[in-house]
Order: C-alpha cells, then structure tokens, then sequence
DNA sequence: ATATTTATTGCTACCGGTAGCAAACGTGCA
DNA sequence: TGCACGTTTGCTACCGGTAGCAATAAATAT
C-alpha cells in the first residue's frame, strides 16, 4: 500500500490540498473546524508529511552530518551520545559517516554535501584536501566544522579542547610530583595529531626545564597500537635509560600501555612507570587501571558546536579548557 | 552563493537539462561529445547533482536509520563501526538515532519514516508498541529489523545471536569448571533483556541440574550500575551464601562488578567469585580484566541485517551462534 | 442593508530531480 | 534519392511538498 499524500487526504477531507497542509503547519491559518476535518480524513489515511519534499522545498533537511575516523577510541561513544542527543534536541538528525580506507573524507563530505545536509562535523577527524574545502564546497555547500580536535583548514573553524593549556597543566602536576622523563604517545591516524606533534612536546618540556628531553613513540590510535609501542620501547631501551612519565595521546593508547607494562614487564605503576592519558574514557575511572588523564569538557564543546551550526554563535574557532583528572597512575 | 542546479549547466553547455542529468547517469544515451561538453560546464558551474530531489522522485534515500539506545556499553562502538562501514560499501547511509528519556522509539520511528529512510534498525533496542508498529507504519513504512537483541514483534524480525545456544554453552563451561551457585546480573533497560529473564535463568539452571537456585541482580545497563549491583549484593549477602560465579548480561555490567568485587571487598577473581561477561567488548581481552565472556559473530550479523535490507535474503529473524572466549575470571 | 476589513481557502509557480514517450538526427541500404 | 532504423535529444508529466498572491467567505463598521 502506497503512503497517503496531503492530495489524497485532501479528496478524503473534502477540502485542498493546501488546507490540509496547513492543518499541519503550527500557526497556519486555518479554522478550527477544517483542521479537525483534515486530522481526521489523516487520521484514516494513515497520513504523515514527506520530510523530503519539505527539504526539497525549503532547501533545509535539518540533518548534520558527522564524520568519524576513530572507532578504537572508547571516548569516542559517550561523546557521540552528547553529540546525537543535543542535535536531536534542536530538531537536527545525525548522518554519522565512517571515514575508513574505503571511504574517505572526500567521499564522505561530497555524499554529505549532495544530500544537502545543513552542516558538517568532522569528529575528531582533520583533514588537508584545501582544493576540495576551497573550490567545490566553497558554493553554497554545508558549513564545515571541526570537533575535539585543531583545524588547519581556513573557514573552518575548530571547536577544541586547549591542548597547550592541557599539555601546560599536565607538565606542570608532573613536574611537581617529580618525573623527569617524560615520554609522549601520539596516534598516527591521518598526519595530524591532536595534541600536535612538536609544539606538545616543547610545551611539555617547557616546565621541566632543563631536564631530560622527551621521546616520541609512534603509533596508530588504538588500544592494541598503544600496547604494541610500549612494549617495543619497553623491549628496546634499558630499564635506567627509560623515561619515567608516559603521557598519551588519548586512553585507549594509555590502556595498552598500562597493560603491557604491568603484565609483560612487571612494572608497576606509577613507581616503575608513570602514564598518563588524554580523555577521560570510561575504564580510566574503573579501579583496574585508575588513569590519571585530562578530561574535555564535552558538554561545553557540544554546546559551542551546536550554537554554531545554528548560527547562535559566531562560527569562529573557540578552545576550552579542561580539567586533569587525577587517579593513581600518575 | 547559491549552488547550480541541472538547469544552469544546460543553459552554460548550450543544451536541454535532461542532456546534463544523462551526462551523470551511467550508462545513459548520449553521445561523448555532448558528455564532455556537459561535464566541462558542470565543472565550471561546480555542479553536483541534489541527492534530496533524486530521492523524492525515484521514492528512495539509500538512508538507514539505526536505532541505539544504550550507549554505557562499550560493545556498541565496535558493532557500530561494522555497520555503518558495510551500509556505507553497499552505497547506504546511516542516520543515527539517540533514543533516551527525551527521544522515545515512537518518535525516532516516525522522525525516520518521514524522512523516507529504506530502513530502520533497533539496534540493541527493542520495544513494544504493538500499536505503533502494526496501524502507522503497516501502510508503506519502511521495513523494520531488530539487530543484536530478539523481537517481540510480529513483522519485525531480529538479526541476533541464539541465546538459549550460547546459555547453553557458558553453563556447560562452567558446570565442568565445577561452579554450582551461578547468579545473573541482568540490564534493566525497558523492560526487554536480550537473554530474556527466566528462560535465560532456567537454560543455565538446567545443566547445572540440581544445583542451588540461581540469583538474579537487577540494574540498569552500564559500568556504573553493575558496580552498584554487586555492591548491593555482597554488602547484603554473608561470604558463605554468595553465589560462587556471576553471569552478566553485557560485558560492562560484568567489568563494574569486577572492580567492586576485587577492590570494594577484596575477592579474588575467579578463586572466590567468578564473573563472565557477555559480548567480548576490548576492556575484557586486557590483562587487567582478563574477562571470560561470550563473543557475539558480529560479522555475520551486519552481513545478515544488510542482506535483508536489500532483499538479498529473505526478512525473517535468523539466529546466529557465537563462540564462549574462556579468560581468567571463569 | 451595504461597505469595508479580515480570516480562510484556493491558486499558480517552484524546489531539482526522474520516467518514459516523441521528435530530430544521423546512418545504412535499396 | 528515398526510406527504414537506431541513436540522441527534448518534451510533458510527476515526485510531495512550500511560498505567496488572489479569490472567497466571514466578521465588523457605517
């Protein structure tokens, strides 16, 4: 059975089909009395208006489209239920697009572009492609935006944590409980890094002054990546040459870390090794790892990411601040 | 700048709007001449066909609303990920609902079925209202599947893993490992458990013959409240009436309970409380929870839900079977 | 009772495509 | 040169709504 239309409603109510959609419009002009005509005839036909041709119409479909790259990250999920439940909350519907090596970001903002979406967030994804950002969706395409982590993109403005102010609070809790050796783990999805390469670790090296330099171990973002970098490095270098922090990029790389130190090595943590991660995730409050890690304020960056898709507030990057959570690992 | 439509293309190629609509059909009459000249003009113009009218016309979106309401579990992240990867390789998209106290099925369902989606997934989520399902979108709703839990409904059928087999199959472990007083600890979210109550109770009872009776912990789905539950449980209970292994209905559940049985009352895992988990989320396969659990063939079931989708295979609730993954807790 | 204002209803045109028929075009063959 | 045939192009009608003007009905003023 076909889905009834206003026009098939409207011959059932007996009026037109403008009268029946205006029984639908809130605030319409119409009489009592013929609304409920119309509701009823509706109510028969089993009538519901066609989202569609109403976005067709009014050239907005009241859907974001969300990109994401990052599955492994366990953050990833209360955020993404921050995120779904404030844009279902202003009447906005999430298209959630899985960036993988079988769908890039391109094809993701195109398809996303051609359903004409009002805007787009690219959830701790970034990306370079500036001929695609600047030539084809520079007419009349979806406003871009990047969420939890920094933009390089011109005209597309960021909605993040601030990592130097992270990064400087880290260092100096870290300072003051007396490490010396820090070491960073950053994912390696896609070139860019949130907490950006070589600024974090100056910036980490700032407050400990003269001491030790750091050390970087690569790796992709994920709890196994994490674990597979600790123990190279764990492996490779001596126990008196090693570095006595690790701070990670985000927990799911501090959980491998922590996993394979205690249990392939026998470190324990924090006296053996200190780790440190970057999220708050949800195992970083369970008492099995107990992670000292710096929590985003996930709300206020929803907010921020809301208010700029609808436009009720400026669409200008905007960083804040979060807060060192601290738990027994560092 | 507004975007160009079909008709400004043919104006700027110098033919009939319909010529640039084959241009981008494939495998379309036209010449390779006029092709090349629309395609030129098209990247001029930086044309990109409208999704949302092709849609309404040809009364398909490529759009499937997914459903999740039970966002704790940590499981869903990966499950996900599966799904909207393979929707995505078949050319569709996700529209991901939120359904929470603020956003019931009832509205999700009919948000979706007014934006026309090919389909709609309850994923992990299943509901009631017989009236809805039947009356409202009985008359050219979209097609209705349930994924990863089993369907009440008449007409909805559901993609999961076989309970009762899987029940089965962990009671056996474990009435070999020699455990006697099992206990469950079910999710309380509304009102439908994925390893439905009794029959779940009765199935592991079963093997365990005439064993002591098991206990069943009532919670709400996350970390959180199987902490809370176990907290409950072995406050109230004296150490020689607790039951000797606690089956979770999800994984999150289990590692809550986890945590408080270890750090809250000091009990040795497995040696004097058991825990086996269900779903075999990444926390589980750490060594710090070293979780023995139930894995669910995730696979086959985003395979199975998208052949259905498609018509591929026939739309009837099919069951698949996981395997038991023994860890150190059980 | 009639004129004037206002609320309600119906209308045309349009959003940007698709479907499928009809005309125009070229080509091969008699 | 003329005709049949297949290809290419253009056309009308339609998908299911919205916008805003015009006509009509109802309410108020004179």
């Amino acid at each position: 059975m076909k889905r009834a239309t206003a026009q098939n409603v409207a011959i059932e109510a007996g009026v037109s089909k403008w009268t029946v959609i205006r029984a639908f419009t809130p605030g319409a002009s119409i009489t009592e009395a013929s609304k409920a005509k119309v509701l009823e005839a509706a109510e028969r036909l089993n009538y519901r208006p066609n989202l569609l041709a109403r976005s067709l119409a009014t050239n907005s479909t009241h859907q974001v489209a969300v990109l994401v790259d990052d599955f492994a990250n366990p953050h990833k999920l209360p955020f993404l239920e921050k995120l779904t439940a404030s844009l279902q909350a202003e009447g906005l519907v999430t298209m959630l697009i899985n960036i993988n090596e079988h769908y890039s970001h391109v094809h993701a903002i195109l398809n996303a572009d051609q359903r004409q979406v009002d805007a787009i967030v690219l959830f701790g994804t970034a990306f370079h492609d500036e001929m695609l950002t600047d030539h084809k969706l520079g007419r009349g395409g979806p406003p871009m935006f990047v969420l939890a982590r920094d933009s390089q993109i011109e005209g597309v403005p960021a909605i993040s944590c601030d990592a130097v102010v992270a990064i400087a609070e880290i260092g100096k809790y870290l300072l003051e409980k007396g490490y010396r050796r820090p070491g960073f783990m950053a994912g390696a999805v896609h070139c860019l890094r949130r907490l950006a390469g070589g600024g974090t670790l100056r910036s980490f090296g700032e407050p400990l002054s003269g001491s030790n330099s750091s050390r970087c171990l690569p790796s992709a973002i994920a709890q196994e990546s994490g674990a597979q970098a600790a123990r190279d490095y764990l492996s490779k270098i001596a126990p008196e040459d090693r570095i006595d922090v690790l701070m990670c990029e985000n927990d799911a790389l501090a959980f491998g870390a922590m996993d394979v130190a205690r249990s392939e090595f026998g470190l324990r943590v924090p006296n053996d090794l200190a780790i440190v991660g970057f999220d708050n995730a949800a195992p970083a409050a369970s008492p099995a790892y107990g992670l000292t890690t710096y929590e985003q304020p996930t709300d206020q960056m929803v907010k921020a990411t809301i208010d700029m898709i609808l436009e009720r507030a400026p669409r200008e990057t905007v960083n804040f601040q979060g807060k060192l959570v601290v738990r027994g690992s560092a």
